[in-house]
DNA sequence: ATGCATGTTACATG
DNA sequence: ACATGTAACATGCA
């Protein structure tokens, strides 16, 4: 699920923990979820710690304790970040929860592709350091996009939107969207795409990622009716431009839904 | 039972 | 070296 906004979203389900101190850890430090942190660490490491504050980039979240202590969580596919009520009991993929005076702040992932990790340095952790330009900063310009394509010529445009270090935080369903506005086919190769094309990805990339951060990251509301978002996975689903039934295949790998009398 | 899922990565292949 | 494709990871749902 989680892609650029659902990530910013759930990163602020643990907003009431900031100020807060941990006071008891539970996890299931066996799960694919630690496979890059020792749970131990994890474990020792974060009681008696206050958190601070928290950030996103990408689909990344980083989370900061006082002491130099930083809690690195990804969602992959299924996790989600959420808080419990002291009096209620964990349930069985809650793979990390940290106890607060109000509650416990919650990592839970069925799938288990999700990840946690723990850093200990003064400032940022050197991973967070240098990380690629985000799509809705000022430095992400149209001279820096034309860079990334410059040498893709052979590329499939779908499958480039998806790599974290061009796009960070575009995934399956936020790619589909942005092609989708673009009037592009998601199967196409860069090399073939004409000027006016090109610029309109990056506006739409661009469009697509305000939105989602609009809609969807404060209260994980769903974009309107007029975004493909609403239409792609119903089975008979519609363009909402030309009112015809939306392709579904596999590009890239990926299940891909586009419209075939909108996109070229 | 079968097939599929909004993610990442190691490995294979060209 | 480079670019792209595939399998694997683990679980739940229709």
């Amino acid at each position: 699920m989680p892609e650029l906004a659902e990530v910013a979203y759930y990163c602020s389900r643990w907003n009431p923990g900031i100020g807060n101190r941990v006071t008891a850890v539970e996890l299931h430090g066996q799960t694919r979820c630690f496979r890059d942190a020792d749970a131990e660490d994890v474990k020792a490491v974060l009681i008696g710690k206050r958190l601070i504050g928290s950030r996103t980039h990408g689909k990344r979240m980083l989370f900061e304790f006082s002491q130099g202590c930083w809690l690195g969580v990804h969602l992959g596919m299924t996790g989600r970040l959420l808080t419990r009520e002291t009096s209620v009991a964990l349930e069985k993929h809650d793979h990390l929860a940290l106890k607060m005076n109000f509650g416990w702040l919650v990592f839970n992932d069925p799938r288990q592709f999700g990840k946690i990790e723990l850093f200990e340095s003064e400032g940022l952790p050197d991973r967070w350091r240098e990380l690629p330009r985000e799509i809705l900063s000022k430095e992400f310009d149209y001279e820096y996009f034309d860079r990334i394509l410059e040498r893709r010529s052979r590329a499939i445009v779908k499958s480039l939107l998806l790599v974290q270090d061009l796009f960070p935080g575009v995934g399956n369903w936020m790619a589909d969207e942005i092609l989708w506005r673009a009037r592009i086919r998601p199967d196409r190769r860069l090399g073939c795409l004409g000027e006016k094309e090109q610029k309109a990805l990056f506006d739409s990339l661009r469009f697509v990622c305000r939105g989602a951060m609009k809609y969807v990251a404060p209260d994980y509301t769903d974009p309107p009716r007029s975004w493909l978002f609403r239409h792609r996975w119903k089975a008979g689903g519609v363009c909402p431009k030309m009112g015809k039934v939306l392709e579904r295949d596999e590009v890239g790998g990926r299940t891909t839904c586009w419209s075939s009398s909108w996109q070229r």
